[in-house]
DNA sequence: TCAATACATCGATGGCTATCGAAATGAGGC
DNA sequence: GCCTCATTTCGATAGCCATCGATGTATTGA
């Protein structure tokens, strides 16, 4: 995947004309929400004890190889979704809720 | 396209512990949203002087061919993000401002 | 009835991506 | 310096999807 930083970057969709530039970088956002799995790591990490959980504890939940959930952390990571904190040989994730933010916005109606 | 039509399913992300099901059928929502032809349509149809365009004056802006502007709006119609009416031999559409909502939702912060 | 226009559908193709096993990296502990 | 464990990176594969040309269908007007 293309992991670009989720920024905002134009009026909501419904409310100004996109250009083509703002509609490519939109939709790179949206394609990070556009699985499952990425949508279930967001959950289980906002809805941790703390708001954070540690990678070791996201494998289980998720029935996939732990390969697989690495990458997808990475993707939510690069898109400014998750920061990561290594702590000794254990990496924790936290949501950063601004960035779901922009993305909410940009689905503002007029 | 697995087009679905996007209904309200669950808890926002980032609020409630997202099950298997409701993760996929929110990933398919935002699967319609993660293409730049489908945003521009979405934001030149809204914009329009009557909130509705035909078909017909689509494919110029888009610069795609008919086959795929055609495409799109399907899978847009599809997922109840546009209403389609035919008028003789043109097609016009309208924005459907709560489906949108829909998916909005679902990125409420607690 | 015929031609032209608008739009949808079909079939094919190229590119992208989720997925996994295997190997590499890196951090602690002995 | 080794060994172990957590995680990332690599390489390969299978499936999906945007795109287009060609074709089909419907409507309008001559």
């Amino acid at each position: 995947m293309d992991v670009k930083l989720i920024q905002a970057c134009c009026e909501p969709v419904l409310t100004g004309s996109l250009g083509i530039p703002e509609a490519e970088d939109l939709a790179d956002a949206f394609k990070v929400l556009a699985d499952p799995v990425r949508l279930r790591l967001l959950s289980l990490i906002a809805n941790a004890p703390e708001g954070e959980m540690c990678a070791c504890d996201l494998v289980g939940p998720l029935e996939r190889s732990q390969p697989t959930v690495s990458h997808h952390l990475s993707i939510l990571a690069g898109a400014g979704l998750l920061t990561r904190e290594q702590r000794g040989k254990w990496a924790w994730f936290r949501v950063v809720p601004e960035r779901v933010t922009v993305l909410r916005d940009a689905l503002d109606l007029g």
